[in-house]
DNA sequence: GATGAATGAGTGTTCATTCAT
DNA sequence: TATGAATGAACACTCATTCAT
C-alpha cells in the first residue's frame, strides 16, 4: 500500500477535487459576506464553513477582497443568466413585462444575499465591481432585453412614450429590491411582519400593478404634475 | 485680562460643555457610521473626527453599539421631524402628495447617511433600532400624514381606491431610496453616472410621475394584470 | 430658605458626615480587596459600593494602594484587639490554650476578608504592611500574651518545655487560617465540603487536640523521630 | 552546508517546535501567575517571558484563563507525581510518615509558585480547578497513599486511633503550606526572617514533631481538652 | 468637602495574512 | 496542493487617576 493510497483512502473526494473546493470557498464566502459585509465577515468563518484550511483561501483567492469580487461577479452572472432564459419574445409586451417584474422579485426574494452583497457593495462605491468584459456584455443584453418589451408595447399603442429601458429597470429594481432590502427596519417600524408570506404576494401584485399603470397611461395624462 | 484667563475661558468654552460634546460624538459617529457601517466603523476615528478623548465615549455611551443605537435613532427622528413641518393639509391632495414625493426624495439626496445606516441596520435585522416611545409613535403619525392626503385624494375623486398608506409609503421610500442606495452599482454597470444633478432631478421628477400615475388610475383600469 | 438649607434636606446625614463616609469606604474597600485583592479589585466598586464619588476615595486616601494598606492595618487591629478582651490569664495554662485557639479559628471564620487580605499581602511580599508603631507593639504584646499561657503551663508541670513562642503562634495559626484559607481548592479535590458547619466545628476540635497533644507530650518522648 | 541551511535548521529547531513552545509559555504563565495572580498577571508579560508572538498564546490556549487553567492543573500533577515516587510502603509507619511530611515541606518550599498559584485560586472560589479524571484520579490515590501509612502504624500499635486521612492531609499542608504562604506577613509583624535557611530547617523539624506527637498520643490520653 | 467631566496608558483579544514544509 | 504554525497591527474596551469648579 503506497503512501498515496493511505492519503486517498479517507477523503480521496476532498483532496483531489480543487474545483470543489474553490466552489464550497466561494460558497462560504457568498453567505459570510452577505450576512456581514466585507468589513464583518471573517476569514476564519469563511474556511470552516467551507472545511478547508485557511491557506487554501489564499492560495486560491489571494485575500479577502479578492474573493469577496468573485462572489460578487458570480451574484451577478446569476440573475443575468436566469433573465436569458425568460424568453420574452415570445410574449405580448404587457405579459412578458409582467414576467420580467414577477422574476426580478422572485430572483431577488430566492437569492436575500444577493440584496446585501449589493448593499455591501455600494457602500465601498461600487469600487470591487469589476468591469469585466462579461459584466459590462451582460448589461448591454439587459438593456436590450428591457428596451426590446418596451419598443413593443409601443408598437401594441399600449405603453405610453419616451420610457428609457434604465430608467424602467431602476424602477422594477427599486420596488423590488428595496421591498427585501428594508424589510427588517420597515417590518418593525411598522409593527407590521412584512416577511410573511402573504405580505410578500400582495407586495408583489402591487409592484406589478404599480410598474404597469405607469407604463400603461395615456400619454395626454403624462406630466400632470409640476415636476 | 491675564493669558491665563484666555487659555481658561477659552479651554472652558469647549472643553467643559459636555452637551457639544455629546453632539459633536454623534454627528462624528454618524459619519463613521455611514462609511463604514456599525462592524467597520472604527473607535478611533469616531474619537478623532470628534476630537475628543476615546474615553469620553465610554463615558457618554458605553459601548460602540450604543453609540450606533442612537445614531440610528436621531436619524428617524430627522426625517419625521421634517415630515411635521410640510403642513401638507394645507394643499389639494395631488398637490400635497408631490409635495410628500419631493420632501422623501430630497432628505435622502440630503442625508445620505440615512441610507448607509438603514442598509446596515438591516443587515443586522434591524436589532438596534430601538422601540422607543418617540420612535413608535413618529410611524403612527407619518401612516396618518400619508393616509390623510389618500383619504382627501378619494374624497377629490383623483385618487385610487385601496391603496394602503404603508404600502404606498413603500413603493415612495423604495423609488428614493434605492435610487441613492444603490447609485454606484447602477452607474457602474450601466456606464452612466447617476450622481450627476442632472440625472438625480431627471428621477425625481420621473419617481412623481410613476407614483402619481399610479394614484390616479382609474379604479376602472385597476387590475390589468393577471397578477 | 437658603441654599445651604436646600442642601441639607435631602442627604444631610451622608454630606455632613465625613467621618462616616470615610468609614464607608474602609468598608467597601475591605470588601472589595478581599474579594478580589489589591489588582483585581475596582477603584469604581468600591466608590459604588459606598455610595460615593470617585474623587473622594481620592480626596481621603490618596490613591488605591493607600486605601488597601489602610485597610490591612485595621484588619490586624481586629484580631489583637478582641485578644486583649480574652483575659487568658484568669484561666489555668490548659484552658487558657485551648481558649486561645478557639478565639483564633472564629475570629478567622468569622472574619473571612482578613484570610484574603493576608494572602495577597503575601503575594505581594507584605510591602504594603506598615511598619507602625501600634502594628509594631501590638506583636509584641502578642508574643507575650501565648508567652504567659506557656510559661505558666511549665510551670503547672503540663506543658513541654523550649516551645517558642512565635513557633506556637504560627502553629496554631497555619491549623486555622489554612483551613479556611484553602477551603475551596480542599473541597474540590476530595470531593467534600469543607464549608459545612459540621465540618468546621469538627475541624476546630481537631485543631485544639493537636495543639494540645504537641503542647503536652511528655519532653522524654519529644524527639521521636530522627528530624 | 550553506548559510541558510545553518539559519534555517536553527531556526527551525527553536521555532517550529511546537511542543517546546507550549512548555515555554505555560513555563513563563506559572511565574506569572505565582507571582501576580490571575488578574495581576499581563499576557504581555507572559508572552515576553516565553518570547514568543503574544497570539500563539490564543492560538493555543484560547484565552487568559484557560493557560491559568492549564498551569493549575500542571502544579497539582507535579506534586502528585513527587508522592508516587515516594515508595512508603517500604519504610516503618513512622518513618513513612515523617518522610512524606518531609516531602510535603520540601515540595512547597521548592514549588513557591505552588503557594501563590493556590492562595489565588481559593480567591476565586476554585473555579478554575478543573474536575479533570486525572486530578480526580491523583487525589484518591493520595487518600489512599496517607491511609495505608495510618493504618500500618495503628496495626503497629503505635498510631493514635480514628485519624482520618483527608484530615491529616489537612494538618501536615496546612502546617507546611502556611509556613511559605504566610512568611512575608509573619517575618515583617515579628521582626523575624523566617526565609532564613536556619528558620526554614528548624520550623521543618518542628512540623515533623507536631504531627508525629500528635499522632503517637496515647488513645487514653486523647480528648484532654473539653472540646 | 464634594462632584461630574475628562484623560493617557494600558489590556485582553482579534484579524488578515505569511511562513515553512 | 495542502497544512499547522506563526506574526504584526489593530481593536474595542478598561483602569486608576486628575481636572475644574
Amino acid at each position: 500500500m503506497s503512501k498515496n493510497d493511505t492519503a486517498k483512502s479517507l477523503s480521496n473526494n476532498q483532496k483531489r477535487d480543487p474545483e470543489k473546493r474553490k466552489r464550497d470557498l466561494l460558497l462560504a464566502a457568498r453567505h459570510e459576506f452577505s450576512e456581514h459585509g466585507l468589513s464583518g465577515a471573517r476569514v476564519d468563518d469563511i474556511v470552516n464553513r467551507a472545511g478547508v484550511n485557511k491557506q487554501l483561501l489564499y492560495y486560491y483567492f489571494g485575500d479577502k477582497e479578492t474573493i469577496y469580487e468573485k462572489v460578487l461577479e458570480d451574484a451577478y452572472a446569476e440573475i443575468r443568466d436566469g433573465e436569458e432564459l425568460l424568453n420574452l419574445a415570445a410574449l405580448p409586451a404587457l405579459e412578458a413585462m409582467e414576467k420580467y417584474i414577477r422574476y426580478n422579485f422572485n430572483f431577488i426574494q430566492e437569492n436575500r444575499h444577493f440584496v446585501a452583497l449589493l448593499n455591501d457593495e455600494n457602500l465601498h462605491h461600487a469600487q470591487h465591481l469589476t468591469n469585466s468584459a462579461a459584466t459590462i456584455e451582460s448589461h448591454v443584453q439587459l438593456r436590450k432585453l428591457v428596451g426590446d418589451v418596451l419598443d413593443r408595447g409601443l408598437a401594441e399603442g399600449i405603453f405610453k412614450r419616451n420610457v428609457d429601458p434604465v430608467s424602467l429597470y431602476l424602477t422594477i429594481s427599486s420596488l423590488s429590491f428595496f421591498f427585501f432590502s428594508n424589510i427588517h427596519t420597515m417590518s418593525k417600524i411598522f409593527a407590521r411582519n412584512l416577511s410573511d408570506e402573504s405580505e410578500i404576494r400582495k407586495r408583489s401584485d402591487e409592484i406589478v400593478e404599480i410598474v404597469l399603470a405607469y407604463l400603461t397611461t395615456p400619454d395626454d395624462r403624462t406630466g400632470l404634475s409640476g415636476g
